[in-house]
RNA sequence: GUGAGCAUAGCUCAAUUGGUUAGAGCACUGGACUGUGGCUCCAGGGGCUGGGGGUUCAAGUCCCCUUGUUCACCCCA
């Protein structure tokens, strides 16, 4: 029989991985929980129609990256590319906004893009993501910062950087598209010249000219015009705002302005946190703006900022860094003979209703097996049990840590355990 | 969608210029006088050399195709 894997660019993640993961997400959870987000489970799966309205009928997630299919019924049902979207859904369609605002919610789970993985990039991926609804000042875009500046604080996350740029607003993005476009197109030889992706940007996207590594590409937009020389005065003062909140923090930061959100409903403010750890994938959170999408489908006119971590990219950087332990037996059963086994079974499932985290032996494996065992689990206490101690009403109580062993009277059991639940030991995981 | 590199045991890797039954370490399982772990020693299981085709007396090794994988482009978390 032919054996299964996993499709391409979709990943198992198994130990010691998952435990890396489960203490990510534990830190991070934290911190949102402190700056006010609590979580809202939103489904993998929804109307197709939902993610080309909101990110855009043109951009690359919607154009040649979803994953598309017909439900029975013959509804076009996609697997969510991201998460914002499906959370002002839920907003709008639970009339949220009638709940005390701002409205401050997570998401974390798996993310779906057809695209060919690479280093930092997958076809499945996970994204813990938060979006802060209902306030359009700049310290809310300040306040984003400054959480996932606390999250990869609260991990230890080394060398990220933060860039930030304006995108400029609906008002004034196409009066400087328009500039970019006639500053290519002014002489048909500059024209010409752009690369042939650039070519198709300068009408499909043409702020991504800006972005493109040919040689010639870059040469030839030297002299090209400025966002910043044309974004309004609104958009203007409040990113001046944002940044001198960001100063107030003491987070540094750096302007990128070819930073340009692949996503449509972005306005204002853009960000990302880079590293040069990461290959050519170098963003491990991004986000921004985006104060016309709750609108844009339908909702009150609400606006909003939000972010999201790639999980795999934060797991990638912090292995080694993170120390992660799993937790081993406190007691292991060592038991011979059938009598002895029925009684470990009784004692320990007491045990585990207590807390106590046990293992029971295989009773048709001989004792020094047992023991192996034990010892490769990293068990802190051996309890043996065999004919003789049945006898006595006894069991050996063994220390595997400081060699010690002794017998004592089965109704001591309980009193050899309590206060010993300090004593778990705790296995260091080693990634390699 | 485009380009390049790589596919040998669960993992990391060997295998003269093509040349016998494809090896090692780690891991796993068992054993070293029958009720005592770690160390050591011994043994064992496990590979159609990713799949298919071709060249050859002979292919893990050379050629072609295919699939997977890695990295990069595009784009993005």
């Amino acid at each position: 029989m032919k054996a299964y894997s996993t499709l391409k660019g979709v990943l198992d993640i198994l130990q010691p991985e998952i435990l890396l993961w489960n203490k990510i997400e534990e830190i991070t959870r934290a911190v949102l929980q402190n700056f006010g987000y609590t979580e809202l489970r939103i489904p993998i799966i929804e109307s197709t129609e939902l993610f080309i309205r909101g990110i855009g009928e043109t951009s690359d997630i919607v154009s040649k990256e979803m994953y598309t299919f017909n439900d029975r019924a013959g509804r076009s049902i996609s697997l969510r590319p991201e998460g914002t979207a499906s959370l002002v859904r839920s907003y709008i369609e639970h009339g949220l906004n009638n709940t005390p605002q701002p409205w401050k919610y997570y998401y974390i789970g798996p993310m779906f893009r057809y695209e060919r993985p690479q280093k930092g990039r997958f076809r499945q991926f996970y994204q813990i993501g938060a979006e802060f609804l209902g306030n359009a000042a700049p310290v809310a875009d300040a306040e984003i910062i400054s959480m996932i500046d606390t999250i990869f604080k609260a991990l230890h996350l080394p060398d990220v950087t933060v860039e930030v740029n304006t995108t400029g607003c609906r008002l004034c993005r196409p009066l400087y598209r328009d500039a970019l476009v006639g500053f290519f197109t002014s002489e048909a030889s500059k024209t010409n010249m752009l690369c042939d992706d650039c070519k198709v940007r300068l009408v499909k996207n043409p702020l991504r000219v800006l972005d493109c590594k040919v040689p010639t590409c870059i040469e030839l937009r030297k002299g090209a015009p400025l966002i910043t020389e044309y974004v309004c005065d609104e958009c203007r003062e409040h990113d001046e705002a944002f940044k001198g909140f960001l100063n107030e923090i003491d987070i540094k930061y750096v302007e990128n302005p070819e930073i340009v959100r692949g996503l449509d409903y972005y306005t204002k403010t853009a960000f990302e946190f880079t590293t040069e750890h990461l290959g050519a994938q170098k963003a491990v959170a991004a986000g921004g703006r985006y104060d016309n999408l709750v609108a844009d489908f339908g909702g009150p006119k609400t606006p909003a900022v939000g972010f999201a971590i790639g999980v795999e990219r934060l797991a990638e950087l912090l292995r080694q860094r993170l120390d992660v332990y799993v937790c081993a037996p406190l007691i292991f059963f060592a038991v011979l003979g059938k009598e002895a086994q029925r009684m470990a079974f009784k004692l320990s499932t007491r045990y585990r209703q207590a807390g106590v985290y046990t293992e029971i032996g295989n009773a048709l494996h001989t004792l020094k097996n047992q023991l192996k065992r034990a010892d490769k689990m990293a068990a802190r206490f051996v309890i043996i049990i065999g004919e003789e101690e049945i006898n006595k009403n006894a069991v050996i109580f063994k220390d595997l840590v400081n060699h010690t062993q002794e017998e004592v009277p089965l109704e001591g059991v309980l009193g050899c355990i309590k206060g010993k639940q300090a004593a778990y030991n705790k296995q260091k995981i080693n990634f390699s």
